[in-house]
DNA sequence: ATATTATTCAAACGTTTGTTTAGACCCCGA
DNA sequence: TCGGGGTCTAAACAAACGTTTGAATAATAT
């Protein structure tokens, strides 16, 4: 371990108030004065905020998407024809989320909520940032699933897949984890949110289900 | 209408930068920039900052959900029992959204932008303040829908909800509107959505569907 | 036309912001 | 023991922040 200790001091700080204030609501004396450190070192050890701002996500996102990746490929090679189904898709994805929203270790639910910030942030630099560094991750899943969805049209689909999103970021905001650190809570959430995706996206519409834009039906 | 153009200048101004920017990234002097009045103005219309920004909520959300609510009644008060269905309270809940995304004259989608934001925002006092002015129409929806789904155990019910109003959320903020302003378009992801939601808040979860927390079985 | 109120304006207030600087401190190899 | 690189620190910087002020202007009422 090369790195200091006050660069996790103050990444952690970081990651904390980042989550409960924002990105633009924190500033950097707040994170100094939460990790006990001199103001001067968030420049001396990272060279601005905004690069701050990346190494928080990098700490955590690298180590997320990897999972994630690894998930995906042992599902797939258990598939005779390497085509992954649903559910194991969807588990690859959304399980190592779950998993590191309640390992504190990681980040935990802190990281989750921060993540959940950013996701509708509209900053144009961090998204950027993270489109480039993990654009790939969410492509791949695109891809496999929309193989194990054949019959869904591309709208369709990336409709359904924003909800699936959607619901998981919102999902590992919300969480509060009252009974905190059961894993059992855990595994139960992990499963209503697979189920409910996938219910979700392997629903067939109704023939007349269509709203008229104007008064409901 | 007693209220000078001034007042609603800066509203759509700020709501504008809201979006874009969050609430502590947007500075006073850019929302008077924009707006093209004096820096002085919104505290004279409105007082501080804070002020301003629950102004800007105001505009929006009193029309939102008095208009869920109303089509909330129109559907229990259509039911014999006046138990509404599953499926019309969905879309007493989440059309009206979407219709309001699709309508420049209140807000369309820059509002529903800013309201995903806030949305995973932890700010305090914003928070306090939409729970004290809108939590009696999220209260009722859950209640209706609690009724309408007797199956579901307490605790399922308030994380598949959750799951909607994440889905709803991102997909709001997610909406480019490419082909901007078809009611067709909106009609469409109006019915997607809400297929997702029934799909999701009906499915039967599988008796050994539960994921191990440590690796996908 | 005059008095009164409502609105706009330029300028300045004291804080807080991110960043920089120059020197002190510490530890390890020479 | 000395020297030097990595780390930390107090102090200061200009810029941007929300807010206040007092006078100028516009609108309304008498």
């Amino acid at each position: 371990m090369a790195t200091t200790n006050t660069r996790e001091i103050i990444l952690s700080a970081a990651e904390g108030l980042f989550a409960d204030h924002g990105l633009a609501g924190t500033s950097l004396r707040g994170i100094t004065t939460h990790a006990g450190v001199n103001l001067a070192a968030v420049n001396y050890h990272f060279g601005s905020k905004e690069a701050l701002i990346q190494a928080v996500f990098r700490r955590r996102l690298d180590a997320l998407n990897t999972e994630r990746l690894g998930r995906l490929e042992r599902v797939q090679s258990r598939a005779a024809d390497g085509a992954a189904s649903l559910r194991g898709t969807l588990e690859a994805f959304i399980v190592p989320a779950l998993e590191m929203s309640h390992d504190p270790e990681h980040g935990g639910v802190v990281f989750m909520r921060l993540l959940a910030r950013v996701m509708s942030e509209r900053d144009r630099a961090l998204r950027a940032f993270l489109s480039d560094r993990y654009g790939h991750v969410i492509k791949r899943f695109a891809d496999v699933l929309g193989r194990a969805l054949p019959d869904l049209s591309d709208e369709d689909l990336f409709w359904r897949l924003n909800f699936v999103v959607g619901a998981l970021t919102y999902a590992m905001a919300e969480v509060v984890w009252e009974h905190d650190d059961s894993a059992r809570e855990l595994a139960d959430l992990a499963t209503r949110l697979v189920d409910f995706a996938e219910a979700g996206l392997t629903s067939v519409t109704p023939a007349q289900s269509r709203i008229s834009a104007g008064v409901v039906a």
